[in-house]
DNA sequence: GTAAAATATTTGTCCGTATAAATCAACTAT
DNA sequence: ATAGTTGATTTATACGGACAAATATTTTAC
């Protein structure tokens, strides 16, 4: 059985519903529903109390009571769709192209992005899975954080899951967690950057990377294993790892202390095309020649590259394409329809920074 | 005063937050209420009743009342706090360094940011408004789209300074809207940067700009005006506007067109960096040397600028501290305080791109 | 000792009444 | 005509009491 202040709520909800009460109107006073619904006064302010609380009626003291614009609320709270993206740095280079991409399928889909930064920090990471779990989002784009190293906030991802949330990793994925990925195959494209090198006739190269996350370190197992397919020349290479909290000054000056030696490598493959960048100004204050005494590679085919002097060897990370891919993807996933995982192989792009004749 | 029930509701959630009731801890019966406050039992019964529905407590008929987990649920009401950032192009050059200013300030404090993407369309500013407006945003951060033409969307615009929603431009600014700014003087700044150009005793200059936004806009009226100051070699001066949706590849046709000519100008002031690195490389490919042969200045410092070669001399743009500036300036407005409108003067930074020796 | 039954406790629903506070409408004095 | 006053209307707060329904505790029966 219901009871009496149910019935009563009802009773007037279903007025206002059907319009019989218009937003702004005067309700009925207390004694008029008193004896409309033959109930005490307790039971009337009981139920156009809980109407209140719905935001259906407001009352004014002495004033009345009158219907509250209900409508107007109603589709407030329909209206948040919303996807979460959470970067390592928003602003770092090939990032944006991704949001961009990301951005240019999700708003056609009538989507807005919530955008979040980890700073490659799992403990801003943690922050950022938290405050997008609270806002309510449909679907999680994420690019893992510091994916090389294991990731204490299984928690979370955990409570994301069992909320229902669809989550898509780019860039990278955590191996602990079975979220389909987007990414590129890193480890084998500077495989072949690095065969090419050796086709160049290098032998001795210094391979620059950023080891705390997974592509760096990619990157740098693929410039190891190709060394290993080259036992005779595996005692020429050389490696310099960085960590993205590392100053770059000292970078640069190891490297300095390493191509001033006599017998310096001819050949730099560099973690991307920023680095190389940078690493060429550096070579040149040494008063060597790119590419005549050094062959400088980069890696992502950053968009200036090509324009630059001279214009960089660099393997073409789809970037844009990564973000439409995703967008789709996760689309897809909050409509409950399987994704299965991209991975690209990067295009080498040949240009005059590895010239050698 | 305060009625008695507002007495009672506030000592039993000033215990609950002091911890003398802990989480899931039984309270007090209501008879027990009763004479602890010395109201009836309609008062203990209304006070306790706010708190149900603010959850703090919960109730079990027949087995008592118990402190809810206000803790947790305090963190999910309190934490949809969103600022929306509408920008022209999210990818686009410096603005990702914007964002991550106004990320670093606004994510302290306790935002997330929802960006959207307009890429100077109008139509796509009005549906961005809207989605920010219907996500409950507590406040806005816009950059104007196509800010030298009549805005569309001022009845949006009117909506939501009535919702009370605050809104600060960067970049640049709508004339007809007061809201406050914070942007660079490119005016001032590219004419220092032209007059600079006629010291190098340059008298023949080629200014390239794109004009669909009001910096381009100002730094074209810039270089007007410098010329305007010199008018015995104003004739000499030579301008070139384009879109951001006309295709590049005409624009520097038309540069080629402008280069090859016997008495070309011996500079060149590109609308930004990204510009004049890609003129570098069409003024090479004429066989023409910079600096030696012409000039050529951008604006905004890009962060690779000074590795290229020839570094490049430009005007600094604030970048990342004018989106710290902007988030510090939201959470202001956000707090009902008063801020005024910031105007960079870009600092000059010459190097290898203008020498002339 | 355990299970069922009886009893007590505690919250939920509902009524009647009283007074306070705010609003509204009619009246009055200027 | 208008400003101020008065009284009626209406919602807000508050008390006390009664019974229902769910839960907790004690007693009883085996």
């Amino acid at each position: 059985m219901e009871t009496k202040y149910e019935t009563v709520k009802k009773g007037i909800k279903a007025d206002i519903i059907a319009g019989t009460y218009q937003t702004g109107d005067k309700l009925p006073t207390e004694s008029d529903f008193m004896h409309q619904f033959g109930v005490s006064r307790y039971t009337i302010r009981r139920a156009v109390g809980e109407l209140q609380n719905e935001r259906f009626i407001y009352r004014i003291q002495g004033g009345g009571m009158f219907v509250d614009d209900w409508q107007s609320e109603r589709v407030v709270q329909v209206n948040n769709k919303m996807i979460g993206v959470i970067t390592t740095h928003i602003a770092d280079y090939i990032f944006p192209n991704i949001i961009n991409g990301i951005d240019r399928i999700v708003s056609d889909n009538g989507y807005s992005i919530l955008i979040s930064n980890t700073h490659n920090n799992h403990q801003k990471e943690r922050q950022s899975l938290i405050r997008m779990l609270d806002s309510d989002v449909e679907a999680m784009i994420i690019e893992p954080t510091q994916s090389a190293l294991p990731n204490p906030n299984l928690d979370i991802y955990k409570k994301i899951r069992e909320a229902g949330i669809p989550i898509l990793c780019v860039n990278s994925h955590y191996d602990d967690l079975d979220f389909p990925y987007i990414e590129t195959n890193d480890l084998e494209a500077e495989q072949r950057l690095v065969e090419y090198l050796f086709t160049q006739e290098h032998e001795k190269v210094l391979g620059v990377f950023q080891v705390d996350d997974s592509q760096g370190v990619h990157r740098m197992n693929g410039f190891v294993q190709s060394y290993l397919k080259h036992p005779k020349i595996s005692y020429l290479s050389e490696i310099l790892m960085y960590q993205s909290s590392d100053e770059m000054a000292k970078i640069f000056e190891r490297i300095t202390s390493i191509m001033s030696k006599e017998d310096h490598p001819t050949a730099i493959t560099c973690y991307n095309d920023k680095l190389a960048i940078q690493i060429i100004d550096v070579i040149r204050s040494l008063d060597l020649r790119v590419p005549e005494d050094v062959s400088v590679a980069g890696f992502d085919d950053y968009q200036l590259s090509e324009y630059i002097d001279p214009s960089l060897t660099t393997m073409a990370h789809p970037k844009e394409k990564m973000g439409i891919d995703a967008g789709n993807a996760i689309i897809k996933m909050i409509n409950k329809e399987n994704v299965s995982s991209i991975t690209y192989d990067p295009e080498m792009i040949i240009r005059n920074s590895t010239k050698r004749n």
